[in-house]
DNA sequence: AGAAAAAGTGTGTGCGTGCACACAAAATAT
DNA sequence: ATATTTTGTGTGCACGCACACACTTTTTCT
């Protein structure tokens, strides 16, 4: 196979009969350049089909672009917060030569001290972009102003929060989503039945989500006439630990026997799975995320249809949209919703399987406490 | 936000007291070096965590990779094969830069001749790799045996041949796909039922996917315990032409009028939806691929669901597994299953809307007729 | 008119790496 | 002991591009 010689400024500048500086000028509209050679420039660009190497480019500017990530820490491997880290690290790798240099922050998922705590040395920091998921509303609003007086550019993923003035938002149409779990619940439930929603909320998270999940939800059965047939109730259980949610369920289910299905709109379904195993409950099951135990109990049957939000692709996408904005100045789009996989037990597999990152040489530079 | 600067192979060098020659040798295991200074070298890299910067390495390499692509034409925008196209150009902007120079062939999937004609060019032009979509098996069995005479690695996408020793094959579980199919189907019709496999044939195809498909789909029933209530046949149309297909149907449906679900096991899905809405048939519809004519059914509600293969990863997947493979020496794995995605009216919009490409600047080196 | 400023253009160096080559030191051969 | 390999190590150029600098030509000012 014989090398198909790649067009080079300099290709351009012989055809044009200037030099590679004179090309420079009329690329980046530097300096200033005669008419005619601008015009003899550009047709030879046109002609050659010249495109400058993003590589090389890269590499003579040198610079670099620091983007600091501020997401919760995953406490475990199966947890839902490790699936957007891998893509994140995914895209930090990706990017890492082109002079993206990413920095990792946690923040403890039941203390707001936690993130303020990180956006402080972020902002010490003084990066270049910031990726976040804002799931405390208003800490998260105070960073993102500081950031824009800084006018660093920021962009949120898996959580919204409408006119921040993002750089973007990667991540799930939350009210669709719901919209879509009152379609598959009405689809495995008979014609009557009760059903459950239900809420675990530690501290005072993000209430408007909640609130728009509901609408969503329960618009599914209002536009399609089943107001009649199905009884909706909402159980806001405080808490996501075991114990808690079992005496509430207990004490729910006591009052409430005929549910026949329960949509829980977090990722601990499989926190009632096993509650309805324990009890042998017949009910059906709808949550979200591919977390170790929604898969476990998939698998098993408790849990009938998981909806996952592409978790992987929104921490890779983020990056890139990063890259695509630092590098070769792109503005992206405001607001990327991601696929709102429908996962049941015959197709989980592949979405296991398709997102691990194989390569080996990932070091994620990390910052802790 | 000062600079962090990135270590070198100088100041490895620097720090281990030697030349970035002999550190290149041991990165490189190239030439002799004496054991004390590579012991030195060793520690300076993982001292100083040091990663070779790879796009200065493949700039100062300088070698490229011609890569041929082989897929069907699309005829039209919304064709099914304009989404692996899709993707196979995204890759192709992704890593041109990296020297990976790809060609596209296209051949007319109802013309084995074309796909022929196809190979016979690209085995001249003697690329470095080569990704197919080997829709015609006996002439992609030639055509692959005389790749590995050259030792051209090639990747397979959207099917399969098992034992071609293909670099890697990426794509769907067809056998999984169609039980995946059955999956659905069941949940949306009734106790007892009749179900209809359409399957669309012209000339002389891939039978043996079609009888996985088959052999898949009637295995849920099997293994769930429908038999005695779900009554399975299968229909195979030798066209996929619209009038065609419609006397077919009419001559099915009226010798077996009771038919409740209908599973399309290619893309057409649509035809059947159409037929069903001139005729007035209540029907329950399963299909394949986000096409153009899908979209519409889904949303008027003549096709219940969808099943997605990711088109548009496996093109991107494919150039990336290329690209992995010459640039970073990776042996790819041997079968890629994509995420099989089941979609409903509902999340469609954003499968339609995430994967699309919008980078302006791509130029595709179509090498055509 | 000459001086000064502005416009227009070419040259050279650096980015980080790979590799060919030159050269020194050590090991082996004569 | 000298000649010849072998082994070990450093230097310099190339990759494609950006940018600073130097230089020449033209225009404007006094």
């Amino acid at each position: 196979m014989e090398k198909i010689r790649k067009v080079t400024i300099q290709d351009v500048a012989r055809y044009a009969n200037v030099s590679v500086g004179t090309i420079d000028r009329v690329i980046h509209n530097r300096g200033k350049v005669s008419p005619e050679k601008r015009k003899k420039v550009e047709e030879a660009i046109e002609k050659l089909n010249f495109n400058p190497n993003l590589l090389a480019r890269t590499l003579a500017l040198g610079n670099q672009f620091t983007v600091c990530i501020l997401i919760p820490a995953a406490p475990s491997e199966g947890h839902y917060w490790s699936m957007p880290l891998n893509g994140l690290e995914m895209g930090s790798a990706q990017f890492k030569d082109y002079g993206i240099i990413t920095q990792y922050f946690f923040y403890d998922l039941f203390d707001e001290k936690t993130f303020t705590q990180q956006t402080a040395k972020i902002l010490e920091i003084n990066p270049d972009g910031v990726i976040l998921a804002p799931l405390f509303l208003n800490e998260s609003k105070l960073f993102t102003e500081k950031l824009k007086d800084k006018e660093i550019p920021f962009v949120f993923i898996d959580a919204d929060i409408p006119n921040r003035q993002s750089l973007s938002y990667i991540g799930p149409d939350v009210k669709q989503s719901a919209y879509i779990a009152g379609r598959l619940m009405n689809s495995i439930l008979p014609e009557k039945a009760e059903i459950l929603i239900v809420n675990m909320v530690k501290g005072f998270d993000n209430a408007s989500a909640l609130k728009r999940m509901e609408e969503g939800f329960r618009a599914y059965f209002k536009e399609h006439g089943q107001e009649q047939n199905k009884h909706i109730t909402t159980l806001t259980i405080k808490s996501k630990q075991k114990d808690e949610v079992f005496r509430e369920l207990t004490k729910y289910y006591i009052k409430n026997p005929a549910v026949k299905g329960v949509f829980v709109t977090n990722s601990k379904a499989y926190l009632v799975s096993e509650f309805h195993q324990n009890h042998d409950l017949d009910i059906r099951l709808l949550g979200y995320d591919l977390v170790e135990g929604n898969i476990n109990h998939l698998k098993s049957g408790g849990i009938d249809v998981i909806i996952s939000q592409s978790p992987v692709q929104q921490g890779q996408r983020a990056v890139q949209t990063l890259f695509e904005f630092f590098i070769q100045k792109q503005e992206p789009e405001k607001i990327l919703h991601v696929p709102l996989d429908i996962i049941i037990r015959e197709n989980m597999g592949f979405y296991i399987g398709f997102n691990r990152q194989h390569r080996t040489e990932i070091k994620t530079t990390t910052v802790n406490n």
